[in-house]
DNA sequence: CCTTGCTATGCAACCCGTTGCATAGCAGGA
DNA sequence: TCCTGCTATGCAACGGGTTGCATAGCAAGG
């Protein structure tokens, strides 16, 4: 389980409400991980009462309170002990391969439109990736600050979701020229 | 939820008791779906009960008896409308890509071994499916038999699972590359 | 003979993720 | 004014996935 630790990467990133990181795994960690509402409250409260996060209620104009949580010296132990301990690679879930095999003892051709659907989710995340990229990612001046390890880590990150989209969208290409001989 | 679709194109593919699909899903399916023999052995339960798959007790010499599954009419209209509804893109869960931003608020050198061990695993498992495909998809002759839906897509969903090793190595390579600057 | 390992199936418990629903205040447009 | 939509947090129920454990027969090797 990688939630705790999502969330505790997030907050040590900057600190912030259930609520915000819930967007912000609507964007930038939802390129490798996703998370509900429901699961965050459910986990921070259970992260606060173990001692990984501090909450702080702070007041708000024109909106309701929130409680802000920073990570605790406990949440960054954790943290740490979790990165030295080796985890297993990933397993693949793709429903969509299901569907490309299925296909044969139903109607090939029938699955055009909804693989043309999936390619077209991944070139939009695609163009959208690149623009994050452009915007938060310009090349560093020759000769200015030195790198710094938290951009640069997470510039690699979106370099693995961008080198995921651009093999989807080629694979896709090669299933649908395949799809297309039946 | 597509275990049991999974299940059914495997069961189309060829009948195969619970622990022999537990077996496929380990190789050739696990590909891009996994399950352990739990989940399968309580999923044909209720896909029996539902009508979606036939049981037939098949004694064996030199081993227990088995129980064969195929697919019943009812699965396979099950199944075939499940591929004709559209499914979301999938989400993704890399826990090494939070270890990796992570990696920032600990010790980015110390994490180049964790990383160049899931390249290994990549490289192995990007072996074992080439070698795979040239024992199971051996280049069809020029003008000899009609293409195969069933084994043209078995095909193309292995080469999905190539290009998905292929992208990793790379980007594990230019992740390997960015922890070593630290 | 004993141990290890494979085939074959299953129960029970726990945790995580998903879905539906609820509340509550404020902002902005029709 | 009313409705829609956003910020902000939460409960409850359900279902799927994981882990540990159990059984049982046979094969093969030490």
């Amino acid at each position: 389980m990688a939630l705790e630790h999502a969330i505790l990467v997030s907050l040590l990133e900057k600190p912030g409400s259930g609520y915000e990181l819930a967007r912000r795994f609507e964007r930038s960690i939802g390129y490798f991980w996703t998370a509900t509402h429901q699961q965050i409250y459910r986990v921070l409260k259970r992260m606060e009462t173990d001692g990984w996060v501090d909450a702080r209620e702070v007041a708000q104009q024109g909106r309701p309170d929130k409680r802000e949580y920073s990570v605790a010296d406990l949440g960054r132990a954790a943290l740490a002990s979790w990165l030295h301990e080796p985890i297993e690679p990933e397993s693949v879930r793709h429903d969509l391969a299901v569907k490309i095999r299925g296909a044969a003892f139903d109607d090939p051709a029938g699955l055009v439109r909804e693989v043309e659907r999936h390619r077209r989710a991944h070139t939009d995340r695609l163009a959208h990736y690149l623009s994050g990229e452009e915007r938060d990612f310009p090349p560093r001046p020759a000769d200015g600050t030195p790198p710094d390890a938290e951009r640069e880590l997470q510039h690699a990150v979106l370099r693995g979701g961008i080198a995921y989209e651009r093999m989807m969208i080629g694979w896709l290409d090669d299933v649908l020229a395949t799809l297309r001989r039946f």
